[in-house]
DNA sequence: GCAGATGCGTTCATCAATGAACAGATCCCG
DNA sequence: CGGGATCTGTTCATTGATGAACGCATCTGC
């Protein structure tokens, strides 16, 4: 892990959180470059340093989210279901106004969910049990579809719903329910 | 007004808010410059192409308040009192962190009570009734003293309580006892 | 249609922040 | 007392951010 300046991580920090924010209040497509320089109190050229376009902001926004999430799956990878999920329900609470904004907005980056679909699929792909039986009846591909969109679908409702139980708590359902679907 | 280099703000405005929050958590004296830089997320040697030292950094941050009050000044010499006021308290809680935290703290910037009061008294010296005559058996210093104490008094108090009343109502009840004071 | 306004992406000289290093001061523990 | 550790204040080459300008494209309304 190189370690980045940090001058770069704190323009990088501010535009996100801006981009964030704005898309809170209207449509990306609707959002200014200018505005996310003057939201993140950013001159407008410095962007130019780090991102293409506002639509590489947003994807390298994303994917800095995944690849999070991803380097939680390591630490999670020997722990129970209902344990490891824990840390992730904290992170989408803490992440509240992304995860609510990406799940929310219609516009174009409705891919949020697919890629997010696509993430969970993946890591679960290594959790799948394949040693007891129980599944000798069932396709990856299917147990896979399976529990990744209740996983998705289940934090959709969460976040959309306010969040009704705490972290631990969603850990502990869901926990199970992933348990006996893999 | 100059313009100020963005940069310099945000630095400054990081250094300020690092050393308010330290100051809660510990003496002023045993905070180090470094603790100030990390907590500020800004290099060391940041620090001191801005001020001289830690001392110069809060003497400085003390300062910047008093103009800023002394700028409502201006807005607020031809109102009413008690709505002359109104933007005082507001400012007091907007930077709650700030007044509480130098009010209470015991060590050497206890100085900050006398530097308010002088200030204070300063802004009310144009304010004396001068025209009315109920005041031609009083001295200038008299009540000067007597008022800027009585507001400097109740500020603290306002803030260690935890704000007991919303600004509106201080301003109209202090508004109130400032003007037959003066 | 065209003129003004707005947004985009890029350029460049200038300035601020960085981090690493340095010597000196002070602390503190053995 | 001595020496390791910590904090301070300063230096300097390097890198990032700035803001102003530019040409170009796309709207917008007259």
């Amino acid at each position: 892990m190189v370690k980045v300046d940090r001058r770069i991580a704190k323009t990088q920090e501010a535009l996100k959180k801006a981009v964030i924010e704005l898309m809170t209040e209207k449509n990306f497509d609707d959002i200014t470059i200018q505005e996310i320089a003057d939201r993140a109190d950013v001159n407008r050229g410095t962007i130019y340093l780090h991102y293409q376009d506002k639509f590489d902001l947003l994807d390298r926004l994303i994917e800095s989210h995944l690849n999070e999430m991803g380097e939680m799956d390591e630490w999670a990878c020997e722990l129970e279901w209902k344990d490891a999920l824990v840390p992730y329900f904290e992170y989408f609470e803490k992440n509240y106004l992304f995860f609510s904004t990406m799940l929310a907005s219609k516009g174009a980056p409705s891919s949020f969910r697919t890629r997010l679909l696509t993430s969970f699929m993946e890591g679960f792909k290594y959790e799948i049990d394949r040693d007891s039986g129980r599944n000798t009846n069932l396709t990856d591909d299917v147990m896979l579809q399976y529990a990744g969109t209740a996983y998705v679908g289940i934090i959709e409702w969460w976040i959309k719903n306010g969040m009704p139980h705490p972290p631990r708590v969603m850990a502990e359902q869901v926990g199970t329910l992933l348990g006996r679907s893999l």
